[in-house]
DNA sequence: AACCGAAGCAACCGCCCACGA
DNA sequence: ATCGTGGGCGGTTGCTTCGGT
């Protein structure tokens, strides 16, 4: 097979940006001839450029259908969210926003989109939330983005809202490491109350002050550097709880992870996932596989969600004591 | 006004696959 | 079955613009 000898083996083809020019000879000669071979394209339109060059240039810039200028929080939201489930598959994700172009796609992701998800503490990649305990600094401000979101109705407010339910999930985690490590200094009474107080036991709620039944965790080994992993808490959240004192209810499937019965995805369950990839049910025979799906998702990740009750949760102010209680915590001491 | 670093984006690079001979 | 070619794709580069000092 080998590659293909291309424009790189061309002496004397010119590289760089294009000249107006050079822009109104590609355009006028496929007006005037279609689209055909692109490699004997640059000769017959009277151009030092290589095929490839040409090609790039027609599809990415001088296509007439080319949709130029910002992205609309709808062009957004559809590319964070096929971004979830098919990944770098820009040219994938660009089949559903006619007018753009992979590359522009791709550029906006890795320009604007990435640091926004970044931002929101998310990791792009994973599209779960961030799992270093320094997303607990911004915590606060995570509640506010939440509120503010939902005052304006934007569209980014599920996401913020399971994030704020995953920052929550991971002070719980940090709870529990500063209760159960000894280096911790002793929490003060308040905290444990303020502990039973964020999730009183109603269907819907995790029942929080069951973590306060600490014997029943077990701690293990980190599964990767800066985590924790609490089995007790694990079982408890993905399985329903059958001989612990941890309710499933009060955190999505979404956020734990869908792991299986056996509640042995640990990763999955320590860093509940913001948005899951959905199995392809269009019989495309993708979903899960590197081949990216083509078919139009039956639903977005977010669709169900906007039932949760999160803003009750986002409202608070028990948290914020919370977090304020936690500044016995080190800063610096990851889990 | 000049400088400098960061951000944005067009264009390129090189790998890969599909397809026809 | 093998090979050559065309073209698609994701990653990267480097130029331009912008904002801060």
């Amino acid at each position: 097979m080998g590659r293909s000898p291309c424009c790189d083996q061309d002496a004397g083809v010119k590289k760089g940006p294009w000249t107006p020019e050079e822009d109104k000879l590609l355009v006028d000669y496929i007006q005037k001839n279609g689209l055909g071979s692109w490699r004997r394209l640059p000769k017959l339109a009277g151009l030092n450029r290589c095929g490839k060059s040409c090609r790039l240039r027609w599809t990415n810039y001088l296509r007439p259908d080319i949709k130029r200028g910002h992205f609309t929080d709808e062009e957004e939201k559809i590319i964070i969210n096929h971004h979830a489930m098919l990944g770098n598959k820009w040219s994938s994700i660009a089949t559903k926003l006619p007018g753009r172009t992979d590359n522009e796609i791709k550029n906006y992701w890795n320009t604007h989109l990435r640091k926004k998800l970044l931002g929101m503490g998310i990791d792009p990649v994973t599209h779960r939330p961030r799992t270093d305990l320094n997303l607990l600094d911004g915590f606060p401000n995570l509640l506010a983005a939440a509120a503010a979101a939902a005052a304006h109705n934007t569209w980014d407010i599920n996401a913020l809202k399971l994030q704020a339910d995953a920052a929550k999930f991971q002070l719980l985690q940090a709870l529990v490491h500063a209760l159960t490590t000894a280096t911790a200094t002793a929490p003060s009474v308040d905290l444990m109350a303020l502990l039973a107080a964020i999730g009183p036991p109603h269907p819907g709620r995790v029942q929080y002050d069951g973590l306060l039944n600490l014997p029943a965790l077990t701690i293990v080994p980190p599964v990767e550097p800066g985590m924790s992993s609490f089995v007790g808490m694990l079982n408890g959240f993905s399985t329903g709880g059958a001989g612990s004192a941890l309710a499933t209810d009060g955190l999505s499937p979404m956020q734990l992870g869908r792991s299986g019965p056996s509640g042995s995805n640990m990763t999955a369950a320590m860093a509940p996932p913001l948005v899951v990839a959905e199995e392809c049910n269009a019989g495309c025979g993708s979903g899960g596989g590197t081949t990216p799906c083509e078919e139009t998702p039956a639903s977005s990740p977010f669709v169900g969600l906007e039932n949760l009750n999160y803003l009750d949760d986002l409202n608070n102010d028990n948290w914020k004591e919370l977090l304020e209680q936690m500044s016995f915590l080190n800063p610096n001491d990851q889990l």
